[in-house]
DNA sequence: TAAATAAAAGATAAAATAGTATTTTATTTG
DNA sequence: CAAATAAAATACTATTTTATCTTTTATTTA
């Protein structure tokens, strides 16, 4: 469904997010430690992230991704849009080129249907919510459990 | 959300399917004139599906593709499966190894409500459905229209 | 039986995705 | 200011996906 690059990402910035209301910045090597997740990918993916302004880094001792007061309503869509794009939320479910209610291809439709429900969750479960879930244990992002 | 070689898969063999009451054996050529789809591409495709019993072949003058007795209650889930595999339908949508209820990551309840809902689309939606759609011109296979 | 036909199989190539390593730049701190 | 630190940028490698071309094999039909 995702890209790695986008899975990554999407774990990275949770990370990010549920540890930012200590302070913290966060440096690359300590998110792919905990996220396991490869570190110079995952690092390229943080700073495409930081250059469209979903996160915020600084360089040097002490320096790393947080995130500040303007990007704290980021919803999951848009960093899936920011890191995958848009084909998961446009087109045709079989590649047709012009498909659409007037000319729909055999499950037009019923992808709709999935398609809208992908956005919905995406839009909806703020990244907020979701990295208190991770923050208070009620969820995780980490591979090996205790 | 499914590769290119499952999009020109499903649309081949509906494609078949839809022209096979009529005893007719489809070439490649044909069917990829018919569907857009990149011939020799789609050609190894369908000798795939052929090696795994999904569609039936025969070589030779009016030799082609089509789909047998045996064959004719496939579902799309078989389709997508014996092209893609089940990514799609196995694993945690942000790429944890080891995500389940006990342990759960952040999507994990939305992500299976959608992944259900496409494996749900996918095996309800008979191919003799879809096929007698296109072959009434309800729904359409192909991209530019009349 | 020879020619034509069409799938099967195999070899190759281009593009996209995934992953790694190195160099440069900015920042902090002693 | 110098050393250390960490992101940014760049270059490089590997793998997978997508696509094309060529050769082989099976089948039909004249």
């Amino acid at each position: 469904m995702f890209s790695k690059a986008c899975e990554y990402g999407i774990r990275a910035v949770i990370y990010i997010w549920s540890q930012n209301k200590k302070g913290i910045k966060l440096g690359v090597k300590d998110i792919c430690k905990e996220i396991d997740a490869p570190e110079y990918f995952t690092a390229k993916i943080l700073q495409s992230l930081a250059r469209q302004n979903l996160v915020s880094s600084t360089k040097g001792p002490n320096g790393g991704f947080y995130i500040d007061a303007d990007q704290e309503n980021m919803r999951l869509l848009d960093l899936v849009i920011a890191i995958d794009g848009d084909r998961l939320f446009n087109g045709c479910g079989l590649g047709l080129k012009h498909c659409s209610e007037k000319h729909p291809c055999p499950i037009h439709y019923e992808y709709k249907d999935i398609r809208d429900g992908l956005t919905k969750l995406l839009s909806e479960k703020s990244l907020k919510a979701v990295a208190e879930e991770v923050a208070s244990g009620k969820a995780t992002l980490v591979t090996i459990l205790a």
